[in-house]
DNA sequence: GCTCGTTTCCGAGAGGCCCTAGGATATGCC
DNA sequence: GGCATATCCTAGGGCCTCTCGGAAACGAGC
């Protein structure tokens, strides 16, 4: 019987796919077998467990979803840079549900294939040259960069999970939503909190 | 033999406080019927499956997160109203973390149930209120809303999740995108956005 | 207090998934 | 071609989900 040339990476990319079809909670050693045509056994020479597998997926997801911002961030700033990487962003939770949950699910990944994973570094990256036209300083910046990233995941979170009624659409409040966070950004308070 | 007394409620309230003690997705019928003395077979006859189960801890958590944005929002207006209603729910989320998930995972819940449940449609309402202080009409009061909610959400979930580094502690920055905030509601951008 | 219908709980068991151990075979290198 | 290594499979144990049918407890009415 001929080898099926199986590797960590393919691994990783076919449960990243089922996760994206039926949900990352179905991401099944058995599952991903069956689709690459072998049986489950055979995956544990190529990854730890589903723990494991689950944890590939994330660092990969993430990667892909930095390539995207960057890409789509590309020579632009201020406003416009601040939308292109908000679009981007939803854009790839809309088309990778799966892949999107496994970046941001708790998930405890190897720590020393975390290391060499470059996504969540640039990612960060990303953000804080997006508002360097704002011309915020430290920790403004970094606090600026906490919310926009937690207005971001919080809003496709509570997409997906059906929170917004049909009244007003998402996508309505999506541009009022990169309004707001672009005058916040503009009107940052000054001095520090109680 | 004596009956063990079992209800839907009871085994919902295992179930959710196993689901904090050790994630959601370790909330097996199996170790629900072990805390509750009894054999898992048993659990079937008021719940219908697994992911009944974890639709009714999702409910549940949604009303006890609901009273508790209530008692600490009463009476207050405006950015004491705001402080005091994010905080709890940031408390709620740190204290009952397998509720919190259940209340925001893609879950299909039984639409029978869902109609009985009063907590996110109070918790939706409370919102509301909570903006009055700050002159909104809609459609805004609705963006606005749904601004204020996925920036709580996607806090405390990026915080979950291990998402903010050690350098700046998550409360300093939590302080800071409050006061950012209310500001943002004072400054709430006028006009359709493109 | 007895009977009877209903509800609750359990035993048994099928089927699926996770993971390990050890054996068989394909592959690459000499 | 022969050998060392890595890949893949068979077999099997353990846990989980869920169903079915039986037994026992409960409640109502007399």
């Amino acid at each position: 019987m001929a080898r099926a040339g199986l590797t960590a990476e393919r691994v990783t990319v076919a449960g990243a796919d089922l996760a994206d079809e039926v949900g990352l909670d179905q991401v099944t050693m058995s599952e991903v077998a069956r689709r690459l045509g072998v049986k489950d056994a055979s995956l544990y020479t190529h990854v730890r467990n589903v723990e494991d597998l689950r944890g590939r997926i994330a660092l990969l997801a993430a990667d892909e979803k930095t390539v995207r911002i960057a890409e789509a961030t590309a020579g632009l700033a201020g406003k416009d840079a601040l939308v292109a990487y908000a679009n981007a962003w939803r854009e790839f939770a809309h088309e990778h549900p799966g892949r999107y949950m496994a970046t941001q699910v708790p998930i405890r990944i190897d720590p020393e294939l975390a290391a060499k994973a470059t996504g969540p570094r640039r990612a960060v990256e990303l953000t804080y040259s997006m508002l360097r036209a704002y011309g915020l300083a430290e920790p403004d910046l970094t606090d600026a960069v906490r919310v926009l990233r937690s207005t971001f995941h919080g809003f496709v979170a509570l997409e997906a999970a059906g929170g917004f009624a049909h009244a007003r659409t998402p996508q309505q409040t999506w541009a009022r939503t990169l309004d707001a966070l672009h005058v916040l950004l503009e009107h940052w308070p000054e001095g520090e909190s109680v």
